[in-house]
DNA sequence: AGCATAAATGAGTGAGCACTCACTTACATA
DNA sequence: TATGTAAGTGAGTGCTCACTCATTTATGCT
């Protein structure tokens, strides 16, 4: 089954829907996503965009009125509808499992969506970046990133806790740890300019969080 | 005695320790460090320093000729003399401890930082939006933390490995998960703008790094 | 007080930016 | 092939921004 792919390519698929987008368009947008990650967003001009994407300044302007709107084209997706389905067909991979145990949940949830994460860190570090400094990208983000966390991750963790293999650690928290530990490896790898790395300390990570978060 | 305080207080005093510089120098400085963690670099114009300064544009520009030797003036007390002074303090404080365990040892780099940390997350917010940018602060910061870490800090975990209180994980890599632990639940608050609760989250983040970070 | 030096001022300036629009090109349908 | 529609173009525009400088004000010294 080639649902790892699946995942891997969910970015470029809800950007594929868009059947009606032009092949100029999608270059503006690529263009886009690479310029915000390298540079940041208030750091890249449309002469900028218009320069990699191989096109004229006004074909930037032609589906997108405003620069905002061109960031927001390319964050929407991937808070509404990328990370969602990422996290549903992980849980729905999860629940097919008998008896799981915490480290299995913790190698699937790595292993499994690391390489989706890779794939994405370009969003991702234009997201933190805007989340820092945007009041309404930050709510936004927080009333959709949120729910779905608990909707689909918390009845995971609360099943482990009924088999004893989780710690009396409240839900958020355990997100918290996880997240925040698979984001640091990420950042990390970032800053050094290696992501061979990131793959590489992934056996660390699953036995530092398995240990961590193991009942007494 | 008020070490704390001293460690509390280190940037305004190493901020202090200019006394050339007059007060409306100072207030531009202040004001710079409010806007770039409120808004980002980038977004922040001089005339909005300026005014929130309480001062004219042309004084901006009196001592640091440019926007950006403004940001450095932040950035580099911070990097070169903040973070280095505090690690050496700590590494001092634990080195009279006899027979260290691992939550003594957590909890005192998390219970007795912390406060630093919320004082000084403005500084830290920048700092971190502008490495994911800026090549040269990048490897400056590498360049400067990354030794003082494994000076101050590692010959404390080899001997805590040493005493079988720490697990067979390589120092680096101990390193990034207490560091990116504290981090993530700093960013959290933040981005909740509930610094309470960071603080509350305490005791969670010292039982789950001495569990993860616990011998076989 | 008188002088010298440093600090502070704010109107002004040129560069570069996001965005526009009159126009050209490509494409679909009959 | 003719025609309507959408896509694409790039020189142009007005505005904001970082930065300057002639001038004024504060400070310290004898």
């Amino acid at each position: 089954m080639t649902e790892n792919t699946d995942i891997r390519t969910a970015f470029d698929q809800v950007m594929a829907e868009d059947h009606d987008l032009p092949a100029k368009q999608k270059q503006v947008l690529a263009a886009s996503l690479t310029l915000f990650a390298e540079q940041g967003f208030a750091n890249t001009t449309t002469k900028q965009i218009a320069d990699r994407a191989g096109v004229a300044e006004g074909t930037v302007y032609r589906r997108y009125k405003t620069k905002d709107e061109l960031l927001a084209a390319l964050l929407k997706p991937m808070v509404t509808q990328v990370l969602p389905r990422l996290m549903h067909e992980f849980a729905q991979q999860v629940k097919t499992m008998q008896h799981l145990t915490r480290r299995q949940l913790l190698t699937a949830l790595i292993e499994n969506r690391v390489a989706f994460l890779e794939d994405n860190w370009q969003v991702g570090k234009i997201l933190i970046n805007e989340m820092m400094i945007r009041d309404d990208l930050r709510q936004s983000v927080m009333l959709n990133a949120g729910p779905i966390i608990q909707k689909t991750l918390f009845p995971i963790l609360d099943q482990l806790r009924e088999q004893h293999e989780l710690a009396a650690i409240p839900n958020d928290m355990v997100g918290q740890f996880v997240i925040g530990t698979v984001l640091t490896n990420l950042l990390r790898a970032n800053l050094q300019g290696d992501f061979a790395a990131f793959s590489q300390r992934a056996p660390y990570l699953i036995d530092f969080l398995d240990r961590g978060l193991a009942p007494k």
